[in-house]
DNA sequence: CGATCTGTTGATATCCTTCAATTTTGGTGG
DNA sequence: CCACCAAAATTGAAGGATATCAACAGATCG
């Protein structure tokens, strides 16, 4: 049931910025709040596909979060080879490496095109330090990654080359859902199959038999840069995962609860010696 | 119970609990700062070699940071098959998304016998919203973890066997010797060859096939549950690694004043919609 | 509308797995 | 201290999944 009013904000802006549709999703941000890192409390930047957009070890003086297109985080190995290592959707955070220690351990590069919102490292540690809630929807963003990262691992070492290919599906039709870049059964996936086989530990060869593959089996449709998931449950099966670890769900009224008295309770006090009850 | 003898503690107790050590690299701690997540902040446990202290998707009221022993992270396929996903020594945070989340995704397990220091959910929230530097040093430890899984993506992905246990044994090496586990060249390693090809994407037969070959070429002797590195820039040369992702240099100046400056800052602000320059 | 990526397919090579002994180590109780 | 047992390490032989190399077809774009 929408008024007037949103409908003509709506002519003028995306409804909602992909990152605050993102974040939260985990606990709401006030209109305030998500313009503190989002399209006014952030510089707008935009760069070409195939760009590095930060350099492995380059010292920076902002973060950024990428608005529209697809990125990589990669590291090249010495015979010149790369590994992907994850894959940067709208919403996402470029690294948090750079706001505590001002550069990272790997190259960002652009896939498409890119927007991105960047913002000073300065004016984010002192945003999180003054702001509870911001502070816990970022740190949920990183924990978030994190178990992106260790499903990777769990891929890479435990899964043959058709559960790899199929998790990673996954992985990216549930990350696309759940910044509302879905259509129907279909994304858009504008990856190379070396660009897979990078993120897979595979040669693009081998990537392409597999999905070829899948398609035959009618898993999935790919072509003009856009997947079709035909059978998500079938590739579930194969990739042997489910979207858990992905931790969709929003804080639990307690967790919250915990949030915003911390923010209240936020005047120093001396360090406290005693203990406090942990058993469980 | 608690000790009733307490009055000699600096005599009885070593002179340095390990998370100190390892998180005051990054951040010198006060004493009564360490003293909030350490031996008095925090309750001591204890559990046996091979237990799983957490259990995937178990909900959980606390933490821990492990004082003793080594552990390690885990999930276990359809097949009975694991991943190892990381290993913790003492030092490491047992999982931060228990703090925010209430439960993991993966499992934790005892390798040998250790002891770990609990403390509650809702007691850490608020801690670190309390005391800047702690949650600077935690989300350090977080950060230094992330890179952690990041490396071992690259191993798994693109490093043959020989590098993959090379890269291995050379973390192990940094990081015991980061927080003053090393003696000499060597170094406890109370794993098994299962648990090091598990951890690998391995079987045991071929790591324990690789690991005679580097006793052969002279790179490590390895018994009695003692890893001793003859020679770590060979290693490293196989591994294709160094310790740079590790961080373990210091906060800069400009960074520690940052953190320092928001504990001061700490009142809540309205909401700033102004730019603040980004651009670098 | 040609140049250049990207995708597709085949033949062969190889690194690692699988499976199956056998030996060594480490722990335990007599 | 030794005997004994289970777990871990070690080694061999054979097979398989994926890499490598090479060619060609199709798509994309200036």
């Amino acid at each position: 049931m929408a008024n007037f009013r949103s409908n003509s904000r709506a002519l003028q802006e995306p409804p909602d910025e992909p990152f605050v549709r993102r974040l939260s999703r985990f606990l709401p941000l006030s209109p305030d709040e998500a313009d503190l890192l989002g399209r006014r409390g952030a510089a707008a930047e935009e760069y070409p596909a195939d760009i590095d957009i930060v350099g492995e070890g380059e010292t920076r003086r902002s973060l950024f979060v990428l608005a529209e297109g697809m990125a990589c985080r990669y590291r090249t190995m010495e015979d010149g080879r790369r590994q992907i290592i994850s894959f940067l959707l709208p919403g996402d955070f470029c690294d948090m490496q750079i706001a505590l220690l001002g550069s990272t351990d790997h190259s960002i590069s652009s896939l498409t095109r890119v927007k991105v919102n960047a913002i000073s490292r300065e004016r984010l540690i002192g945003v999180m330090f003054k702001h509870p809630r911001i502070a816990a929807v970022l740190w949920w963003g990183a924990l978030q990654e994190q178990a992106m990262l260790r499903e990777r691992i769990v891929a890479l070492g435990r899964r043959n080359a058709r559960g790899r290919v199929a998790y990673l599906l996954c992985e990216l039709w549930w990350r696309h859902e759940a910044v509302g870049l879905t259509r129907g059964e279909m994304l858009p996936l504008p990856l190379t199959q070396l660009e897979l086989a990078d993120a897979l530990g595979l040669t693009p060869a081998h990537v392409n038999r597999v999905l070829m593959g899948f398609r035959d089996s009618g898993l999935i449709s790919l072509s003009h840069r856009v997947l079709t998931v035909r059978n998500l449950a079938g590739l579930q099966e194969i990739g042997e995962c489910d979207n858990a670890y992905l931790r969709l769900d929003p804080a639990s009224p307690e967790t919250a609860a915990m949030i915003d008295r911390s923010s209240h309770a936020a005047s120093p006090e001396p360090a406290a010696t005693r203990f406090n009850g942990a058993g469980d």
